[in-house]
DNA sequence: GCACTTATCTGAACGGTGTCAAGATAATCT
DNA sequence: AGATTATCTTGACACCGTTCAGATAAGTGC
């Protein structure tokens, strides 16, 4: 019979007869995709294709189109938020851990911007901030704990909520419009794209407030 | 012959046999489209549809379909940016223009969310901001000069230029995290969104910055 | 007035997309 | 081994952006 052969190509490939983890695979391809050929170009009909698998496949692991794109965008989060876990232990002196994590933020979103507006694009329907935004490892309760060592009081919730939110809003700003080119010569003239994102966030000034709050205490 | 008749009655609808401005038509077809069913249902063919066109007809007026949302995206940012001169016109304290404009760019955003989407879209591939933001009467222009009244040197360029891109980062974040449900509760503590608003754009202290600063001088 | 050119619109077509139902195939369970 | 379940393929549907040949109207020179 045909398929037998079939079946021992596919095999030959490395490839079980149901490809093992399909789902992985999928997500994987979506990412692959969305870094080379850019967002326009993630269909997931091209996402099967990169898999080697059927159009039709994904509806067994995804409900949606939107469903697999929202795997792809969970795993950027839980990446940023492990970028944002380094960028606050490697901050000597807590005061700078907020500057550090607004650093960190705003780099690996310009160093995977499609990848970040997907992610964007994901958390913006949803009726809570991306899964993890509870814990104290997610970028939310990195930011909070930042908050609390520099200086807002923990028990004054809403202060402490709205200074969270503040900083966020502040990174995402900065992160998605750092991208523009007219900055390109601003940035140069900076020595880069770091000193530049430092300099935006230090105008923004969350970390310079509470600092000094602190000290005139 | 049946094409007479045709003609008549499209006549009748007051539309001239060759639709008069048919690329006026199709923006505020296409903008009707965006916020009556959402950014996802704003297709080419649908903007024709909706403007009583044939599906091949806007390519006699747009060369491509980002040509007509670029279309649609500029007029948003002409209206963004005299809902920006309203509110700073409405100032009586020059010191409050600053976070006035910011709330109007806020609000804007947050009642046109995804027109407001749609012109950040068109602006992120530009080599420019959105072609007007040279000129004074620009949004970027009247932060600029905002900021100046509010004690930035005009003559520190750098300066100048680095607080206003945080002030458009700022807003800018704030504009589109604003609607994220998981604030809702928050909101609703406070007030309503314009407090919201506020009292976030007010945590980026720029106002409150240069304002101290010039106090201090 | 009339021919001619030009601008505008239609119709049909192409390849690509998301999605689904029916059927084939492989893994799993009893 | 036989039945069940999970997984994948095939083929189809409607819609999309885009193009091209042809129809129609507007404008232009005589």
């Amino acid at each position: 019979m045909a398929h037998a052969d079939l079946t021992r190509d596919i095999a030959q490939d490395g490839r079980p007869y149901h490809h093992g983890d399909l789902s992985r695979a999928l997500v994987l391809a979506g990412r692959r995709i969305l870094e080379k050929e850019g967002p326009a170009a993630l269909s997931l009909r091209a996402v099967a294709r990169e898999a080697g698998v059927s159009p039709a496949a994904p509806y067994h692991h995804f409900k949606d189109k939107c469903d697999l794109i929202a795997a792809v965008a969970s795993e950027g989060w839980q990446e940023l938020s492990v970028a944002i876990l380094e960028a606050r232990a490697k901050a000597s002196d807590p005061r700078h851990g907020l500057s550090e994590i607004g650093v960190a933020y705003v780099c690996f979103a310009r160093q995977n911007p499609a990848l970040y507006r997907l992610m964007y694009d994901s958390a913006c329907d949803r009726e809570d901030m991306p899964e993890h935004a509870k814990d104290e490892s997610s970028g939310y309760g990195q930011v909070r704990e930042a908050l609390i060592s520099v200086g807002v009081d923990p028990n004054d919730h809403r202060e402490l909520r709205l200074a969270t939110i503040a900083a966020w809003c502040a990174a995402h700003g900065v992160a998605e419009m750092a991208g523009f080119k007219e900055f390109e010569g601003l940035k140069e003239e900076m020595g880069g794209e770091v000193p530049f994102i430092r300099a935006i966030l230090d105008h923004l000034g969350i970390y310079a407030r509470h600092a000094r709050a602190r000290h005139d205490a």
